[in-house]
DNA sequence: CTAATATGAATGAACATTCATTCATAGTTC
DNA sequence: GAACTATGAATGAATGTTCATTCATATTAG
């Protein structure tokens, strides 16, 4: 009791206004939600948990949420932002060569920050409930629409000017995310052991397959032979 | 009240001995649960619903099944089943030839019995709590590796004598089977509204793309061009 | 009649949500 | 600057609901 005042009492103090201690709180508990839902599931998490694993009261949940859905729908938002800052931010260091703006799109899916079992598992325990909660469904459609477009085009300009495939950009971008989603699955269930690295590297060497004449820009480690 | 004895009496009549009686009852309830699991999602999914939907009464549910999660895992298991017997099918169909079998192998994840809305759900529905539940992933583990050495051997296949890319079989292997499991992740949501035939299509193009010196046999309709 | 099966009301555990109370801080007054 | 008041964040016990499981009873089959 007396160490959750003071440290109730140490998150008041962490500075800003009342808006950026509200913000900080909502984050505080996003990210335990996140952490339940991952070692715990959809399922079984509870707002009890939730509460001891941001050090907080149950009730101070609903201070910051009308419910424990609205608290999900938080979480799934938080992690649809992240991935979208994430390759964006990827976009715009990797210039202007699309074979490396491709790469760099698709490297954001084995990035450290976001290929990580705790969240795969959380983006898989929202997909296995899309069809049941269409309020998922609508959180990740702004999200995806942009995703979409963004891989699409990078796909165009992979493609233009070499139509010696059939292979549309649209689909050719859809070929990408499927594989890029497949191999997060592949990450979760951990089946075969393959690590960020080792998926990044199997992506490449799709893209080269997709994209034969930049099929050396994919190349990874361009092994020294 | 009255509906219902008369069900049950009928279910009864179907022959068999006692123990096909116990079969066709437990798989009425897994196919009731996959329903429910399908449209409820997995949390909202109670054993009442599962016993409406089965047309038996709740108390018949602990008859054929310890306990809901056993039932929720022999939905798992029917599920598992049903797809190894459908790829396998399609090989012993596919004859000979290694593109035709990596071909048909593909063909069964767009299979109309196989690549329905419902089912794609609940495979989902069950991936997104494999981390929380390892019994999920048990129940898996057998069917997955056999599935994983099939295709991994269809690729060796397709690879062997052309060494001029740095695919391995069991990468490539990998791949395929990501690309698949992404593309059900496509149909699951609908974003894009692609059917089964568009998405085996594309799946047709990541292989023509991967194995390149047998494009012209996952040319698909080998368009009259 | 006996055994096997089916039924659904009853049970109690688990859970999300509510809300009266506590308390630290900011603001006000003299 | 000291004393007092107002504010609203934080708390967790209490509440009422939901749900899996149980089991006494009813039904059917042999």
């Amino acid at each position: 009791m007396h160490s959750k005042v003071i440290a109730a009492k140490e998150a008041g103090r962490t500075g800003g206004g009342p808006a950026a201690h509200r913000d900080r709180r909502r984050k505080q508990l996003a990210d335990a939600a996140l952490g339940c839902i991952a070692s715990l599931g959809l399922r079984d998490t509870t707002v009890q948990d939730v509460a001891r694993r941001a050090g907080m009261a149950v009730g101070s949940i609903s201070q910051y949420f009308d419910s424990k859905e609205a608290l999900y729908t938080a979480v799934l938002n938080t992690l649809s932002e992240e991935f979208a800052a994430a390759w964006q931010r990827g976009l715009e260091r990797a210039g202007d060569a699309p074979a490396a703006r491709l790469r760099s799109f698709v490297r954001t899916y084995f990035d450290k920050g976001i290929c990580q079992r705790r969240k795969i598992a959380v983006w898989f325990a929202f997909w296995g409930e899309v069809r049941a909660r269409p309020q998922y469904r609508k959180v990740c459609a702004g999200y995806d629409r942009h995703h979409d477009q963004a891989l699409a085009g990078l796909c165009a300009a992979m493609l233009a000017g070499h139509h010696e495939t059939r292979l549309e950009p649209e689909g050719a971008a859809r070929l990408v995310a499927a594989m890029c989603q497949g191999l997060w699955l592949e990450f979760l269930t951990g089946d075969t052991g393959l690590g960020r690295e080792e998926l990044a590297r199997l992506a490449d060497q799709n893209l080269a397959a997709l994209f034969p004449a930049a099929a050396l820009e994919f190349g990874g480690e361009t092994a020294t032979a």
